[in-house]
DNA sequence: GCGGATCAC
DNA sequence: CATGGTGATCCGC
C-alpha cells in the first residue's frame, strides 16, 4: 500500500488536473485532520477539504467500517465503547457527543468551512450532531442545551413528583432526545401519572390535542417528537377512542389508495408517483388483552397482526412464519418503488431509538411500591389538595378584584423600577462538574470511563460519560448502576475539592461562595483600579510551565476571561460564568454558556427584561420543585408568565412570596454581597438501617450530640436551643426541639436534652416505626463572649442614636446626584414607615437587637452583626437584615462613619477567629438564600397598606 | 417557641 | 435490598 506521502502526491496529482474539492475518510481526532489539512496545504494544495464525519451509531457497523477502512480506532475510544457495546442506546448517545466534540473543535480551528456526514442512511444521529452544534452558537436553545450540564438537574430526585409511573418518565427524559427540558415534558406528561386511566389520558391527550387535566397540552411524546402529521387527522377519532380504551398507539398510518406523491398531506417525495399504504397501528397494550384482540382481528381476515412482548415469550403474527407484508408502497409509470416491510423479527420497527429491556426494567423498578415512593405520593396528595384550595380561592375573586389587584401592582412595579441598580458589574463563576473533573484530574484513568462522585445511596455528580447513561447529581448510587453497570463511583473527598474551591478575592475581596463550585463577586471596583493596570498585571502564562503569555483587557468580558484561565492555570478545571448587573441575573447567565463558557448580559432594562421573560420558573434560584408546582398550576411556566398573573398572586401569594416574584420578573436582583458572620445553627445527622431498640437509638444519639457540641466547641459558640430530628422507614420526618434555661456549650446537658427528646418520642409513642435517620442540631447560637472581646463599638451605638442622626449623616457625607436621590429618599422613607408597621409580625432586626441588649448587659455581643462585615467590604453594601429595620441610606451611612473608626478593629477580630477554629476555615459562610430569597415585606405590602388606607 | 415544609448545594 | 447531609427561611399556631 502506498505511503502516506505517495497518497498525498496523488491528491495534488488529482487537484492539479481540476478537482473542485476534498472529502476525507473518516477519522476519530481532530489532530488527524488538523496534520492532514497542513499537510495538504504544504504541498501546495488550495482547494477546499473538507472532513469527513462518521457518526459511531452501533457497535457493528464501527467494527465493519473500521475493518472495510483498515483504520485504526484509537484505544481510549474503544475503552469507551467496549463497556457499552451492547447498548445501543448509549452508544448512539457516545456517538453523538464525541462527534459533537470533533466537529466543534474543527470548526473552532477555523481551518474548515464545511462538514460532511457519512450518514450511512441513517439520519438521527446527524441530526441530533447539527442539532448540539447549531446550540453552541446560539444562545437562544441554551435551555436545552444546559440541561445535559446542570451540576444538579431541576429537582432533586428525591423529591420527583411522579410516584408508580414516575421513574418511568424520569427515565425516559434521560434517554429519549427530545427537545424540551426535563421539567417542560413532566408539565405535559404530568408530574403525577397516578393509575392506568392517567397514561391513557395522557396518549389520547396528545393525539387529541386537548388538555392534559392540567394546564398544558401535550406536545411531545417518548416515541415521536414531533407534531402529529396531518395524515392522522383521518383516523384521529379512533385513535383517541383506541388511547382511552387501553390500547396505547405509539404510531400509525391511514390506509392512502393511490395519492399523488407530491400530495400535501400523504405525498412523500417531489418526483411524480402514487403512493399507497395500507392502514397500520402499532401499540402498547396489556398482555391480557391479547385473547380478545386476538378474537376480533380474526373476523377481519384482510388484517394481519403481530403481537410481542418484551422477554419474546409472546410472539404471535396472523401470517405463516415471517412472511413480509407491505405497508407503503409507491407505483410508477414503469415499476412499483419504496416499499417498506413489517418484518416479522423486526421488533424494533418504529422505536428505534428506545431501550426497551431498559425501560421495561424501570417500569418494574416505578411499581416496586417502596416506602420512599409511598412517601413520595403522599406528599404529592398534599400538595395536589393545596392547589385546589389555592384554585377555588381565586375562583372567588371577581374579575374587578383581580383588576385592581394588578393596578396596584404595576404601581409597585413602577416604584421597584426606580430602585433599579444598573451600575455595577457582578459575575458568578461555577466550576464545570466539579467534584467530578477534580477527580478526573487526579486520576486520568477516569476520564474515559463513565464515573460519579458521591456513595451508594447519593450521587454528587457525574462525568459526561456517565451522563450519557442517564446517571446524574441527585441520583441514588444503586439506580445509577442500573442505568450503567459499569459505573465507577467514586467517595466524595471534600478536603481535596475545598482546595481547588473557587476563590476570586482579588477580583473582590468580599466576594462570596456558596458551596466549594460557585462563587459571586462584585467587580466594579475591581474595573475601575484596573484601568492603572501595567500590561503585565494583566499577562499570565498561557498555560502552565508555559513562556507563551496571554493578556487580558479591561472589558468585564476579559476580567472574567482571567479569571477563568486563572482558575484553570491554578487546578486545570474549567468553570463557566456569568456577568452581569445583579447576582439573580448574573447566576441565570453562568448557566448559559456552560460548560467551560462565559455570558454577559447588557446592563439595560429593556434587554435584561428580554433576557429573563422566557426563562422557566425552575432556573430562579429560590423556586423549588413545590413552588414551581405551585405556580404551573396558575399557568405560570415562565417568569414573564409571572408578570401577567401578577394580580392573582398580589391576592393569593404570601407578600413576601409575592415580592419576591415580582423582582425576579422584573429582572432585579440584589447588588449586595452578604455574608452570615456567625452560623445560626450547627447540627449532625447520619441515616442508617432500620433500627427499632431505644437503647440503641439513645447511644446514636450521644453520639451525634458529641459531634455536635464538638464543633460548637471547636468554633467557641455557646447554644441556647437543642433539636432532635428522626426520620422513620417510612420516610416521615419528625422534629422536636427545645430551648435550654441558658447558653450552654456543655456536652452533658446537650446531649441529656437531645436524648430526653428521643425518649419522649419513644415513649409517647409505642407505634412509632423504626427508624432510618437520626440528627441533633442546635441553635440560638452565641460567641462564647470571653472570646469577642470586640465589636462593643456598634452596640453601643446603638439603634435609637442612629435614628435620631440619620438625616444629619445623610446630609453631610452622602454627595449623591439631587434630584434623583431626593426622589430616592422619599421612596425608601415611604417604604420604611411602613415596614415599621410590619416589623412586629416580621421578628425582624428590631425584635433581635432588643432581645440581644436584654440578653446581654455587656454589650460585647454583635448588636447588628452584619456591621461587622460590612465594616470590611465595599461602603454601599448593605446588608438586608440590618435592611430590614434600618432605612437604607441609614446604615449605609452610618456604616460609612463606622467603617473609619473600627475597620482594622473587626479585621483583628477576623484573624482571631481564623486562629481559634482548627484547620477548617472559619465558620464563616455566606448566606445560602443569597439573592433569590427575599429578605424582608418589602415594600410592596406596605406600599398597598398606604394607598388604600389613605 | 415549636414544628412542618421548602430550598440550595 | 436500596433515595444524603448541612444549614437556612418562612409560615401557622
Amino acid at each position: 500500500m502506498a505511503s502516506y506521502e505517495e497518497d498525498l502526491r496523488y491528491l495534488k496529482e488529482k487537484v492539479d488536473y481540476g478537482a473542485d474539492f476534498i472529502i476525507t475518510r473518516l477519522f476519530f481526532q481532530p489532530a488527524t485532520f488538523i496534520k492532514f489539512e497542513s499537510d495538504c496545504r504544504s504541498i501546495g494544495i488550495q482547494c477546499r477539504i473538507i472532513p469527513g464525519i462518521f457518526p459511531i451509531q452501533a457497535y457493528a457497523s464501527l467494527k465493519n467500517i473500521v475493518r472495510l477502512a483498515k483504520l485504526d480506532v484509537p484505544e481510549e475510544l474503544l475503552a469507551c465503547i467496549e463497556p457499552i457495546k451492547y447498548n445501543g442506546e448509549a452508544i448512539r448517545n457516545f456517538g453523538v457527543q464525541k462527534c459533537v466534540d470533533l466537529c466543534r473543535t474543527l470548526l473552532d480551528s477555523g481551518k474548515i468551512h464545511g462538514l460532511h456526514f457519512y450518514t450511512l442512511n441513517r439520519e438521527y444521529a446527524t441530526i441530533e450532531i447539527l442539532r448540539k452544534l447549531d446550540r453552541c452558537v446560539r444562545p437562544k436553545s441554551y435551555f436545552h442545551r444546559t440541561s445535559n450540564c446542570e451540576e444538579f438537574p431541576n429537582g432533586r430526585w428525591g423529591l420527583s413528583f411522579a410516584p408508580s409511573f414516575g421513574a418511568l418518565t424520569d427515565y425516559h427524559l434521560f434517554y429519549i432526545k427530545i427537545d424540551a427540558t426535563r421539567d417542560a415534558l413532566l408539565d405535559e406528561w404530568g408530574h403525577e401519572l397516578a393509575d392506568k386511566q392517567d397514561v391513557r389520558r395522557m396518549f389520547a391527550c396528545y393525539i387529541a390535542d386537548e388538555k392534559n387535566g392540567r394546564v398544558k397540552i401535550v406536545h411531545h411524546f417518548p416515541w415521536k417528537d414531533e407534531a402529529i402529521s396531518p395524515e392522522t387527522n383521518f383516523i384521529h377519532d379512533h385513535l383517541i377512542k383506541y388511547n382511552r380504551k387501553g390500547i396505547l398507539t405509539i404510531s400509525s398510518q391511514p390506509a392512502v389508495n393511490g395519492k399523488s406523491s407530491t400530495d400535501s398531506i400523504f405525498g412523500r417525495s417531489i418526483k411524480k408517483w402514487l403512493c399507497l399504504s395500507k392502514s397500520l397501528f402499532r401499540i402498547f397494550t396489556s398482555e391480557k388483552k391479547i385473547p380478545a384482540l386476538r378474537a376480533v382481528l380474526k373476523t377481519f381476515p384482510g388484517v394481519n397482526y403481530h403481537f410481542v412482548n418484551k422477554s419474546g415469550e409472546v410472539n404471535e403474527t396472523s401470517t405463516e412464519g415471517e412472511q413480509p407484508i407491505a405497508l407503503i408502497w409507491g407505483v410508477f409509470a414503469e415499476n412499483m418503488s419504496r416499499t417498506t416491510f413489517l418484518n416479522v423479527d423486526d421488533t424494533k420497527a418504529g422505536m428505534e431509538d428506545l431501550d426497551k429491556e431498559k425501560i421495561n426494567k424501570l417500569i418494574q423498578d416505578a411499581s416496586k411500591n417502596s416506602k420512599f415512593f409511598k412517601q413520595q405520593q403522599r406528599r404529592e396528595e398534599d400538595n395536589r389538595r393545596r392547589i385546589e384550595v389555592k384554585l377555588s380561592k381565586i375562583k372567588s375573586f371577581t374579575p374587578f378584584q383581580i383588576e385592581q389587584a394588578e393596578k396596584s401592582v404595576d404601581r409597585y412595579l413602577a416604584q421597584l423600577d426606580k430602585t433599579r441598580d444598573l451600575s455595577r458589574t457582578f459575575c458568578h463563576i461555577d466550576m464545570d462538574a466539579f467534584y467530578a473533573a477534580v477527580e478526573m484530574r487526579d486520576n486520568p484513568a477516569l476520564q474515559h470511563v463513565p464515573m460519579a462522585v458521591g456513595g451508594e445511596s447519593m450521587l454528587s455528580t457525574s462525568n459526561y460519560l456517565a451522563r450519557q447513561f442517564g446517571v446524574r447529581a441527585a441520583m441514588p448510587g444503586f439506580i445509577a448502576r442500573h442505568l450503567c453497570p459499569n459505573l465507577v463511583i467514586v467517595r466524595c473527598d471534600f478536603e481535596k475539592y475545598r482546595a481547588d474551591s473557587v476563590k476570586v478575592i482579588e477580583y473582590d475581596e468580599n466576594y462570596g461562595s456558596c458551596g466549594l463550585d460557585e462563587a459571586f463577586a462584585d467587580l466594579t471596583n475591581h474595573l475601575q483600579i484596573r484601568t492603572n493596570f501595567s500590561e503585565q498585571q494583566r499577562t499570565f502564562p498561557k498555560e502552565e510551565n508555559s513562556t507563551e503569555t496571554i493578556t487580558f483587557g479591561m472589558t468585564a468580558e476579559e476580567v472574567v476571561q482571567e479569571m477563568r484561565h486563572r482558575i484553570h492555570l491554578a487546578t486545570r478545571l474549567t468553570a463557566s460564568a456569568g456577568i452581569a448587573c445583579n447576582m439573580r441575573l448574573a447566576k441565570l447567565c453562568s448557566d448559559i454558556n456552560k460548560p467551560n463558557g462565559q455570558y454577559q448580559l447588557e446592563s439595560n432594562v429593556e434587554v435584561i427584561l428580554n433576557f429573563i421573560r422566557n426563562m422557566p420558573i425552575r432556573k430562579i434560584k429560590g423556586i423549588g420543585k413545590v413552588t414551581a408546582l405551585h405556580l404551573e398550576s396558575l399557568e405560570i411556566q415562565t417568569v414573564n408568565d409571572i408578570y401577567l398573573k401578577r394580580g392573582i398572586l398580589k391576592l393569593i401569594e404570601y407578600p413576601t412570596t409575592f415580592d419576591f416574584l415580582m423582582r425576579v420578573s422584573n429582572g432585579c436582583g440584589s447588588t449586595t454581597i452578604e455574608h452570615d458572620d456567625l452560623q445560626k445553627s450547627v447540627g449532625h445527622e447520619t441515616t442508617f438501617n432500620s433500627v427499632r431498640d431505644s437503647s440503641q437509638l439513645i447511644s446514636l444519639c450521644r453520639d451525634l450530640a458529641k459531634k455536635t457540641v464538638d464543633e460548637l466547641i471547636s468554633h467557641c459558640l455557646l447554644c441556647k436551643r437543642v433539636t432532635l430530628k428522626i426520620k422513620t422507614v417510612n420516610f416521615e420526618n419528625l422534629t422536636r426541639s427545645k430551648t435550654l434555661s441558658s447558653y450552654t456549650d456543655s456536652l452533658n446537658v446537650i446531649a441529656d436534652k437531645a436524648v430526653a427528646l428521643l425518649k419522649h418520642e419513644l415513649d409517647q409513642d409505642i407505634e412509632l416505626p423504626a427508624l432510618r435517620l437520626m440528627g441533633v442540631r442546635v441553635a440560638d447560637l452565641k460567641m462564647k463572649s470571653s472570646d469577642l472581646p470586640i465589636l462593643q463599638f456598634f452596640s453601643k451605638k446603638s439603634t435609637t442614636t442612629i435614628n435620631e442622626n440619620v438625616h444629619d449623616v445623610i446630609e453631610d457625607i452622602d454627595n449623591v446626584d439631587e434630584d434623583e436621590e431626593e426622589e430616592r429618599e422619599k421612596d425608601e422613607n415611604e417604604n420604611e414607615e411602613f415596614l415599621s408597621m410590619e416589623n412586629s409580625h416580621l421578628g425582624g432586626c428590631d425584635s433581635k437587637l432588643t432581645h440581644q441588649d436584654d440578653e446581654d448587659s455587656n454589650s460585647s455581643t454583635t448588636a447588628c452583626p452584619v456591621c461587622q462585615k460590612l465594616l470590611l467590604g465595599d461602603n454601599e453594601k448593605i446588608n438586608k437584615h440590618i435592611d430590614l429595620c434600618l432605612n437604607g441610606e441609614m446604615v449605609r451611612t452610618t456604616i460609612k462613619e463606622e467603617n473609619r473608626r473600627t475597620s482594622p478593629q473587626t479585621k483583628m477580630n477576623k484573624r482571631i477567629q481564623l486562629t481559634q477554629s482548627k484547620s477548617t476555615p472559619p465558620k464563616k459562610r455566606q448566606k445560602r438564600k443569597s439573592d433569590a430569597t427575599p429578605q424582608r415585606a418589602h415594600g410592596i405590602d406596605n406600599y398597598f397598606f398606604k394607598t388604600e388606607s389613605k
